[in-house]
DNA sequence: AAGTCGCTCAACCGCTGTAAT
DNA sequence: TATTACAGCGGTTGAGCGACT
């Protein structure tokens, strides 16, 4: 906690509407950033943290209100089974909702829905069959950037897997590698409870084999850009990515706060286990 | 009508990762 | 290389409100 932060004459509590004129005001003319110099700036009497929450959760001009939709409930499901509790990844995939949000919502909406019987358990990803308390606990499986040997041993893993999963459907040519891949279902239309449509996903991921791409420095790194074009890229390997604002591969680096939008330590998670599906 | 309970969600807190020095 | 400051994240809290007794 910085000086400032923990200033004791700092108003806490509910805003009043005359903060968020002044705060709306002050963003509009000096921009989203530099938080620390928004308080003075705006005239206002509370912490940059709090300005900042304030703006991104509430102020914010995109941010959508009002009920979750079918696929966003639908997208939510999906993205918590891959990337746990990492809501800010999350709501990057929803268009104006906020990290928040999300939080929210599945805490008083989702948590309990999902709790079942049905084990599915992965190094890393571990979903606790306790009728109360769910809790998935994702190990943070850095390194965010992948080695040369650590990607082919990675491209070979994602292929045992997939390998694993034809056998465990009876169907050992299930999703084989066919050019030209199907065209994409509409993503509600797949669930990744369907142990065929997981490896459908799976398998789109991997297609065009640019998975893990060797960027100048030997390392490589997969993620995706925030608030720039979109390049389809990962649209087209992922019904989950389906509409979603932007997937670039080794163009992450786009502001020294990228991280909050990689999506490389997850994969990483998923396909550095042995794991076992109960289908 | 009054009290209690449970739910929602805005806001706070503590922590981590990164950049700057 | 070590230290400091900042940005941002996820977990948690508590005020407000409606439903219920």
């Amino acid at each position: 906690m910085t000086m400032v932060e923990g200033f004791v004459g700092v108003r806490k509590g509910a805003w009043t509407h005359e903060e968020d004129n002044l705060l709306r005001k002050c963003i509009e003319k000096y921009g989203e950033q530099k938080w620390h110099q928004i308080p003075p700036r705006a005239g206002l009497n509370r912490c940059r943290k709090s300005c900042r929450l304030r703006w991104l959760n509430y102020l914010k001009p995109n941010i959508k209100r009002g009920e979750f939709t079918e696929d966003e409930v639908d997208m939510i499901l999906r993205l918590h089974k891959l990337l746990g509790n990492r809501w800010s990844l999350i709501a990057g995939r929803l268009p104006g909702r906020t990290a928040n949000d999300v939080k929210n919502y599945w805490n008083t909406h989702l948590r309990r829905k999902t709790v079942s019987s049905k084990r599915l358990d992965w190094k890393g990803m571990k979903i606790s069959t306790n009728q109360n308390t769910e809790k998935i606990n994702v190990i943070k499986p850095q390194p965010r950037t992948f080695s040369k040997k650590a990607s082919v041993r990675m491209n070979a893993k994602i292929t045992m897997e997939l390998e694993n999963k034809r056998e465990l459907l009876g169907h050992p040519n299930l999703y084989k590698k066919a050019p030209p891949p199907p065209p994409l279902p509409p993503s509600s239309s797949l669930s990744m409870d369907t142990p065929a449509n997981e490896i459908m996903w799976w398998e789109r991921l991997l297609q065009s084999g640019e998975f893990v791409q060797e960027t100048p420095a030997t390392t490589s790194r997969i993620g995706w850009s925030d608030g720039t074009t979109v390049t389809n890229f990962w649209a087209e390997k992922s019904p989950m990515f389906a509409g979603s604002t932007c997937f670039e591969v080794d163009k992450i680096c786009l502001s020294k706060h990228h991280h909050d939008m990689e999506f490389d330590a997850d994969i990483w998670n998923l396909l550095n286990t042995e794991e076992e599906y109960a289908i």
